[in-house]
DNA sequence: TATTGTTATACTCTATAACTATA
DNA sequence: TATAGTTATAGAGTATAACAATA
């Protein structure tokens, strides 16, 4: 049995791969946080700022000002939706999805790099015990 | 491969197991940092403040307030160090490891049933997979 | 000079409440 | 009446800077 508690497993392992896609995120202005919105909003459907903000799991409020953000940066676009003029659309650019694409990958490399003291097989086992705890 | 990015899985994993542990702690007066907290100060050697701060990876300051908390609750106590009046050594009261005692056991039993839709030897693996990524 | 504990302060992240506009 | 977006605000949680006591 491992003497550390599964919370601090768990938190601590998150801070550690932070550690890494951090600095692997810099060289496109983003963040985690905000690499995190451009990829739910980078899916194939188009998506409301609450529907993207219900698949990550935060606030709509919070949705807000990582919108703002993104699109400062001109990474995302507003629009009305066609149907329902209360919604937002929320699409990336055509920037946005270069940055997306390439902070994908650095991302990737930097998770490949935090499971390397891990036999590939490990790993795969990590991410689908997750997955399923999730 | 997972859809997921590894860093949404552990964030949420451990989100998920807080909202296990946090009731299962509720009955005991504590909550989870504070549980974390007094855990190391119930180790086998006595600790002061800068030492248990650093085995948690929080700052000093941090530290104060969460003694302060549990001194508050009549669950640790503080000393001077015979040896260095510098430092505080801080441990549990004895109402401090019966409640450490009762908390360990109920923080156990919502590990486990967190990790209950893994079978036992997944749920071994990730804890040992944890273990070393940490 | 350096270290430990402390206090005051500030910053980040996030949510709640209240408003506007649309449905 | 209810929903989506917005704004203002407040609450965690945490760290940095500065100070006193001690080494």
């Amino acid at each position: 049995m491992s003497r550390r508690r599964l919370g601090y497993l768990l938190k601590h392992a998150g801070l550690r791969l932070g550690e890494l896609t951090g600095p692997a995120l810099e060289p496109y202005g983003i963040d985690g946080r905000e690499f995190a919105v451009l990829s739910v909003l980078g899916a194939r459907e188009p998506l409301s700022q609450l529907e993207a903000a219900q698949r990550l799991g935060i606030d709509r409020t919070t949705m807000v000002a990582m919108v703002d953000a993104l699109e400062r940066k001109g990474l995302v676009g507003r629009r009305p939706h066609p149907g329902d003029r209360r919604k937002n659309i929320v699409e990336p650019t055509e920037r946005g999805r270069e940055v997306l694409g390439a902070a994908t990958r650095a991302v990737e490399e930097a998770e490949e790099a935090f499971l390397a003291v891990l036999p590939d097989q490990d790993a795969q086992r990590l991410r689908e015990a997750l997955d399923r705890l999730v």
